[in-house]
DNA sequence: TGTCACTACACTTTGGCTTC
DNA sequence: GAAGCCAAAGTGTAGTGACA
């Protein structure tokens, strides 16, 4: 099944059954947070440079921005649920269900292992979303709204452990205090806006801004800006009738030189051999 | 049009320190 | 503990040219 990675604004929850190829396919993220259920087979699971096996049965929590890529065992293909949401579906009820898709640190385990308590109750409830959302019944929204914020809520239960209280509280805080900076990097990527820009819109000075920014996320406002650049690139490529010139400057990008470095560095192909793949698979 | 290479310079990142 | 200030180091970008 095809992804788009295009949120409806309304409603903004997608969900697809996704078979992985057995060849590796170059990294992806996107600014929604997701949950992968594996529904059967075998595989394995990376994000950046850490990579789980996969049976069938196992959770992926998928953070915003996070490179991820799966693979499939070629005698046994796995076969996915993934549901992907706007951290504003639920995040506006209890910004609590948001910590999970938080947890930046290196230590944290992306996979909850199928035989787990939590793995199984997602996994229900995955199937129950993907029943609600084929069936389209009446108020089905708030249906679909409520078995994902229990989802959230089981993995919430499921990671506390990780963390002690205040450093649960501390995640939380620091992520509501950057969510407006957040908001301004994804409406104004395709500008030429600056850390300092972000600063001002938390009335912060840069040096507070970036120690903010990277302790919450993981990594620095331009990599995070850049990675954000390329993602919307890569949807651009994907479109043979756009020139790379147009599509890199609707991106943000201020030059070729540097569009083409940055793709490279961050998707491993540069902008043609990309477009060329898209258009094969 | 796409890719690569180079340089100068602006900007980001980092760490230490201070203040509140 | 949170936030700001500062300076040095590191990095990225703009601009340009060459070549396929």
């Amino acid at each position: 099944m095809k992804r788009d990675y295009q949120l409806n604004k309304d409603f903004p929850i997608q969900m697809t059954c996704w078979v992985p190829s057995s060849k590796l396919a170059p990294f992806h993220w996107h600014h929604s947070f997701e949950i992968g259920y594996c529904l059967e087979g075998e595989g394995q699971f990376y994000f950046e440079d850490k990579r789980y096996d996969v049976r069938a049965g196992d959770v992926f929590v998928v953070g915003n921005m996070e490179k991820h890529r799966a693979v499939s065992d070629p005698a046994r293909p796995s076969r996915f649920y993934f549901v992907k949401f706007d951290a504003s579906l639920i995040g506006s009820a209890d910004n609590e269900l948001l910590v999970p898709f938080l947890m930046k640190t290196p230590q944290f385990v992306n996979k909850i292992g199928g035989g787990l308590p939590a793995a199984i109750a997602i996994g229900r409830l995955m199937h129950g979303i993907w029943e609600e959302l084929q069936a389209e019944e009446r108020a089905h929204r708030s249906m679909i709204k409520g078995l994902l914020m229990q989802a959230c809520t089981r993995l919430v239960r499921h990671y506390a452990t990780a963390l002690s209280p205040e450093e649960w509280a501390r995640s939380l805080q620091a992520y509501k205090k950057l969510s407006p900076a957040l908001d301004c990097i994804h409406a104004r990527y395709h500008e030429h806006i600056q850390l300092k820009d972000i600063a001002a819109s938390l009335s912060l000075s840069t040096s507070r801004t970036y120690h903010l920014f990277k302790e919450t996320m993981g990594e620095g406002f331009k990599d995070y800006l850049t990675k954000i650049r390329v993602h919307e690139a890569k949807k651009g490529l994907a479109d043979p009738n756009l020139s790379i010139t147009d599509i890199y400057l609707s991106c943000g990008f201020q030059g070729h030189a540097a569009f083409y470095r940055a793709f490279q560095q961050i998707v491993g192909l540069t902008p043609k051999a990309y477009r060329q793949y898209v258009m094969t698979k």
